[in-house]
DNA sequence: ACTGTTTGCCAACGGTTGTTGGCATCATAG
DNA sequence: CTATGATGCCAACAACCGTTGGCAAACAGT
């Protein structure tokens, strides 16, 4: 396994992946023109389509970044809430790409098919450490992804004064009872 | 005060703010598109500028409705939770005026900003009947939005199953002790 | 130094969108 | 019945978008 040999448009290529992680992430796919990003980049459009092939292609491998919770085993049963809230939100904070693919999520049926693909997936894999029942971790689920989701949507994209200013700290404390009660408490 | 003659127009218009409001709701402002509209009121799509202006405006005039939050004065403290999602979602389930309102928030910043509005007055309203601090109220109703809108977002746009499958009463006991802590217990 | 490949820009195409002006048709007041 | 205004459609414009093809310059291998 040998690196392959560096080419002189990888810089344009990443200098490209930047641009539009910042575009995709901060306008979302319809408004982040392929124009702009190669503004941004400093190249011209035709660029962005000789390297990426089309729009389409340049976003799946702008947002390609895994997704995966880093493991809760290590934590207290009675933490894990606040753990669930604090991992989650270290992932949006240090990467715009999560927040890019939320925002394709609402404007696009298949991108939300995507995302609701992860919330059965992710989401329910942390769930599952908790409840046997495949149906109630469906259900618990959900009711985590409305509040983790809300707490995205308001904070980085409606940019709710008093929730955009708080840190992971207060988020994993304001909110980490209600995460914990729909994780392990009784339901309804 | 006489209402004025009625016009033979007034049905078409009816017609066009009807199909407005269902692709505005289910596309999105961007998406939905001045000839989907006027295809769906069965017209041609230069009577929408004639009676309306500008997309713009079509878009103003089809989601001007009153947002008021029904009195929760005879509520019973304990219940107060339970019966803020109860009315909330009433309020979603009848107009898609309301959910386009979001979508447009998502995508616009302009919008956004309106939807700020939205949370600091509407549901700091109701903040207010139980807290008197000014600063700890904005800080409870950014709180409450997180957790209702994170609910209109995956029940209504990413169409999450199992949130979208519950009926308003399941949404009210599943998420209505969230929204009663968010209201009155004490902040970390 | 020469040749082929890579990197970049420019101009343009085809499609979609909001928007406009003109022209036919219908209803209604006089 | 006639004249006037309301109602509707058609065609087109201007702007923007993703995308394409060709051409100049820089580079790399020989």
């Amino acid at each position: 396994m040998h690196t392959p040999k560096p080419r002189r448009s990888d810089a344009t290529k990443a200098a490209i992946l930047a641009a539009a992680r910042r575009r995709f992430g901060a306008e979302g796919y319809d408004r982040a023109t392929i124009r702009a990003i190669a503004a941004d980049a400093g190249i011209d459009p035709s660029m962005v389509m000789r390297y990426f092939g089309s729009k389409e292609e340049l976003f799946a491998t702008a947002v390609d970044v895994p997704y995966r919770l880093p493991e809760l085993e290590s934590v207290p049963p009675a933490e894990i809430g606040e753990a669930v809230v604090r991992r989650m939100f270290a992932l949006w904070e240090g990467d715009p790409a999560v927040l890019a693919r939320l925002r394709r999520a609402v404007n696009d049926p298949e991108a939300a098919e995507r995302m609701r693909g992860v919330i059965q997936d992710e989401f329910a894999a942390v769930v599952r450490a908790f409840v046997a029942d495949e149906a109630e971790v469906r259900r618990r689920a959900g009711l985590v992804a409305t509040q983790i989701l809300g707490i995205s949507l308001c904070r980085y994209i409606l940019e709710v004064p008093d929730v955009a200013a708080m840190d992971v700290e207060e988020l994993a404390a304001s909110y980490g009872p209600t995460i914990q009660r729909y994780l392990a408490e009784p339901l309804p």
